[in-house]
DNA sequence: GCTTAGTATGCCACAACAGC
DNA sequence: GCTGTTGTGGCATACTAAGC
């Protein structure tokens, strides 16, 4: 399985097949961008279908499945079942990242222009806002996927909401007085009455605000 | 629990195109 | 003209979610 480097140093099979992505053609490339993409947006797989219809190019759906077809032959996509869309393997997310990061160093102009962009950004919009814009201007300057994280340890709460999706579990919004907005869905005890979570949400209001 | 609709894949046949 | 490659469309099948 493994093949062997000029020096004698030993490539593993991920290595290989990671070797072997080089060769695939820009369809293939922007086909796998696509799902990865999607996932990392959804969460969800992807499928053919859908994934035809979001392509630059005009591809069918069977043509992307075959494209698909190769890239799950190099272990960069699978398919959780027969009829479900495709996911990125962790080869293929590795792989993914690892493109992002071979970008390469940010040269003097393109710095200029994101701390001018941030700059202006900073002064009239939202928190929200700034991250997607920064995101699309670091995409646009790599020509890659965005990803911008913003600082959580800083965030102050401003307000918190309970709201009940089913009898055990609930949504979470965090308001923060930047301004952001975060959602996590939690666990309930079996049995919690309703009326527990406005009294949970009257109280979290009244101690927490300003508190990180 | 069963049925139905929607969506996905795999497989096959066919068409278009390029290279010989 | 023949052959191989690539792309497309159609059909059968599988799975999930929603409705009854």
């Amino acid at each position: 399985m493994a093949s062997l480097r000029a020096s004698g140093e030993r490539v593993t099979a991920t290595e290989e097949k990671a070797g072997r992505v080089v060769d695939l053609n820009d369809r293939s490339r922007e086909i796998f961008r696509h799902i990865v993409e999607s996932y990392l947006e959804t969460g969800e797989p992807v499928g053919s279908r859908n994934l035809s219809r979001h392509l630059p190019m005009t591809l069918s759906p069977a043509s992307v499945r075959n494209v698909m077809s190769d890239l799950e032959q190099l272990g960069l996509i699978y398919a959780p079942h027969t009829s479900a869309g495709r996911l990125p393997t962790h080869l293929g997310l590795r792989l993914f990242v690892d493109g992002i990061l071979e970008v390469g160093d940010v040269s003097e102009e393109e710095r200029r222009r994101i701390e001018q962009h941030v700059m202006v950004s900073s002064t009239s919009k939202k928190v929200d806002d700034m991250l997607a814009e920064a995101s699309e201007l670091i995409s646009g300057l790599s020509l890659c996927a965005g990803l911008v994280l913003a600082d959580k340890h800083a965030m102050r709460l401003k307000h918190i909401e309970f709201v009940q999706l089913e009898p055990t579990r609930a949504l979470v919004v965090l308001v923060s007085e930047e301004g952001t907005v975060e959602n996590r869905v939690i666990k309930l005890p079996e049995g919690l009455p309703p009326a527990s979570l406005v009294e949970a949400t009257n109280y979290l209001n009244s101690h927490i605000q300003g508190l990180t």
